[in-house]
DNA sequence: ATTATAGTTGACAAAAAAGTCGTATTAGCG
DNA sequence: CGCTAATACGACTTTTTTGTCAACTATAAT
């Protein structure tokens, strides 16, 4: 169970899109440059959020990207989708290795229903947690989540 | 969000030591071939679990593995640990890509909550899975995992 | 004791994911 | 128009993860 790299770093730039005012026009640059990462990588991750119209792209000079929708009206399920992310049960299963032409359980897999309400049940928390509420302080951004998710938190 | 390899085969590597009577051993060749996957590659996932202590080995002619525990007294969250699994928010803080030497966000990021409420949530609901629930037949496992979690089932 | 079967180990090879680069395209501005 | 600063895109390189191999050690059976 990993969150890729893109999920993190992909979220990462939207949220540098969020911070601004709603409509502005922000350069890969600027981003880049305030994550600590390079404009090539930036590029390519604010590329993959425009596929999924998350984000559109303004070209030549003054260019730059632009959120879609405002923070408040995104949530984590959609983002880490468009960034590759949640595991779709039939691609785990398509996806096996090993020395059959097919998974050796095609047809009746226990796995699958375990990974299959994973998935969902993550899909819930990820819902229901938005962009805006990661542009708080961490520790408000904790209690806010902490609070939705039922969990109850011990430490940062 | 992905479910990596190990994961995934070695939970299915578990599940054939559980399914054979208690105690029993199990030689690598026996469940490489009822899970199509090399020995080489079997004998791997096994090691990694007998380091958790989820397994041992028994050498010499008629070897191979055993369970330490029984099915139901496994639950998902600590296969999936010993399988390299739940990402650590620290991990992720410290695996930061990019041109600076630290993460840009080190001392106020709001995503830090976010994967580590995730991880919570997710531990919950793999803490609750027991490696005895996944035996039985495909439907029963769905329906029984899903009145755990909560979550409402639409289709397999 | 010998032999055959099984696990052990670390190095290696292959595949996938992450990240970079160069060239093309677009738009503002003089 | 032509220059400049920006995105677009696909090919490429690097790194990480997966999976294999070969030489080695342990043990039961004979």
């Amino acid at each position: 169970m990993k969150i890729t790299a893109q999920e993190e770093y992909g979220l990462r730039c939207l949220l540098q899109l969020a911070r601004s005012e709603h409509g502005k026009v922000v350069s890969v640059k600027e981003i880049a440059a305030k994550e600590g990462l390079s404009r090539a990588y930036v590029e390519k991750l604010l590329r993959l959020l425009a596929k999924s119209d998350l984000v559109h792209s303004v070209r030549g000079i003054n260019g730059g990207y632009v959120l879609n929708r405002q923070p408040y009206q995104i949530n984590m399920a959609e983002v880490v989708r468009a960034l590759g992310g949640m595991p779709v049960v039939e691609q785990i299963c398509d996806d096996h290795t090993g020395t059959q032409a097919s998974c050796m359980h095609v047809d009746n897999c226990g796995l699958r229903s375990v990974w299959s309400n994973l998935t969902q049940y993550m899909d819930q928390f990820l819902e229901a947690t938005f962009l805006s509420s990661l542009l708080h302080d961490e520790a408000e951004v904790a209690q806010q989540i902490s609070r939705q998710s039922g969990i109850e938190r011990h430490e940062v």
